[in-house]
DNA sequence: CGGCGGTCTAACGGATAGTTATGGTCGTTT
DNA sequence: AAACGACCATAACTATCCGTTAGACCGCCG
């Protein structure tokens, strides 16, 4: 059995003529005739009264017309549903964002996309900067997204944004009034950091390596793994700490904290994709609208 | 798009392994690769991840996935409705018999037939013979029967069985106690028959002008559409009548009727089909199972 | 670094399905 | 009654499609 063989059924039966179903499908009267011919032998039934000049359905046939007419609407769904893929109407990305930029960065972006390609579904999963290469090795995610550097040669890199890392204190804290933080200052004070594996965290220990000040020798009062809980913790009193710009203006804008004159180096936000893997359609085009 | 595709695709999808999938469908590596490319370009839509050495379904192949398994269930499922109807599970008999064929011949061998193809549909329709040929040459029914001949020469008739006509009358009738009738006797009396048109009443009317008689001479005092109709007519004192003895035989058992001494010729059941219409499987069993 | 497992591609051959041409049958027309 | 026209089936040929074999390429593993 066949799709076309069935279109062809189909087309005869509902005209109880070969000829016009054969000009309906583009056929020669003798190609149709071939079809319904075949199909009959492969499954030794008539489907067909041959009376006089012409052919008429009969009670086998008009059983079997609603079964292929359902095969056939079936198959019709089924191409739709490929050409809606393929044209983005429907579809599914799966993106691995690390946290700053999932809150801070990627929402406007995906709110952009999503009215561009409402048939898309967008599936967001949160993580540390690892986590996130991670997915993207695996394929879990086809996108990655994630602050600072990944040192991982099967994944394509891109840059598509930047922020930039704030030292933050509460006002009363005794480098709100400083003129100039000087590398020797920084441990001198408890901090509220991220957890190991963040990006950001990376970034602050990058920087201050960078100036001569070993990491270690900072005093960390308390590790917590999220943005928001880190700056809740800062504004308690916990201690300095480092976050993106965009993750702390709210509590600058309201005076709760204020920046250190300490300045980190921006950070660039990357995009990650597998060089192997099919980068899909949907992923293009997400890549582009970040660009 | 084509259904061989389709499992092509299924069977891949669910091993994401091109060679397995190949093995199990018995085909080569290399049409099953070709088959996926085609599936794939044909729709401008990639299903597969072509990562490291395998293949591996992703995200638009996994949305794929279930549509191409639907068509293929209900592909399956109209190849199953062929070949049940190719089987005699399914189908539909339309049979167009005569009054009396059908309530007292009939119905016996109706069960039987049933029994055995409890999936073919029995439809019967009772009319007098003229009716029943004409059905069958309309095509409205596939198989007539009726009694006595028809002149059709498009039909085909197989004798199936026979019944004989008797002349019925009350226990008080003047022919009640008679030893013999003669031809002269029979416009003597007034008659109850059956339309004209009926089997019945040309079975009569034939044996009497065999014998004679103009049957223009009979005094018809009631002419019914129903050999119950008759029966009860004559049961009731309205004249002699004829019928089959299958008719009457209830009556006659009971007494209220008796049969006159006067013998009218053995009368065929006739089976008929069209020459040329399509003969289902279904119709060349119930033939078989009638002779 | 070479063998192995796996997929893709190219070239070829055979089956399939399409086309043209033709014949037969039935219904209609003159 | 004969001739014609409409219609389907069949035959012969051809093109297209699909499957096979053979070989290239690539990643993984020893």
């Amino acid at each position: 059995m066949t799709l076309e063989r069935l279109r062809i059924f189909v087309a005869v039966a509902e005209r109880d003529h070969v000829t016009a179903a054969a000009r309906a499908l583009n056929l020669t009267q003798s190609a149709v005739s071939n079809a319904l011919a075949a199909l009959e032998a492969e499954h030794d039934v008539r489907l067909f009264d041959r009376v006089g000049r012409g052919v008429v359905l009969n009670e086998t046939g008009r059983a079997f017309l609603p079964e292929a007419k359902a095969v056939l609407a079936r198959a019709a769904a089924a191409e739709a549903a490929l050409a809606d893929m393929s044209a983005l109407r429907r579809g599914r990305l799966a993106v691995f964002a690390s946290q700053t930029i999932a809150s801070y960065w990627l929402p406007r972006r995906l709110v952009d996309f999503h009215t561009a390609y409402p048939g898309v579904e967008l599936a967001v999963e949160i993580g540390n900067t690892r986590e996130a290469a991670q997915a993207v090795l695996s394929g879990a995610a086809e996108i990655g997204l994630v602050e600072g550097a990944v040192d991982e040669p099967a994944l394509s890199q891109v840059q598509v944004g930047s922020d930039r890392l704030a030292v933050l204190v509460t006002p009363d804290h005794p480098w709100a009034t400083r003129r100039r933080l000087e590398a020797k200052d920084l441990a001198g004070q408890p901090w509220v950091l991220r957890e190991v594996g963040s990006g950001t965290r990376s970034t602050l220990e990058a920087a201050v390596r960078d100036i001569g000040v070993d990491p270690a020798t900072l005093s960390v009062s308390m590790t917590l793994p999220s943005n928001e809980a880190v700056l809740a913790a800062a504004e308690a009193g916990a201690g300095a700490t480092a976050l993106s710009e965009s993750v702390a203006y709210a509590s600058v804008a309201a005076g709760r904290l204020v920046t250190a004159p300490f300045t980190l180096p921006e950070r660039p936000f990357r995009l990650l994709r597998h060089r192997e893997r099919y980068r899909s359609r949907a992923g293009d085009v997400f890549v582009e609208a970040m660009g």
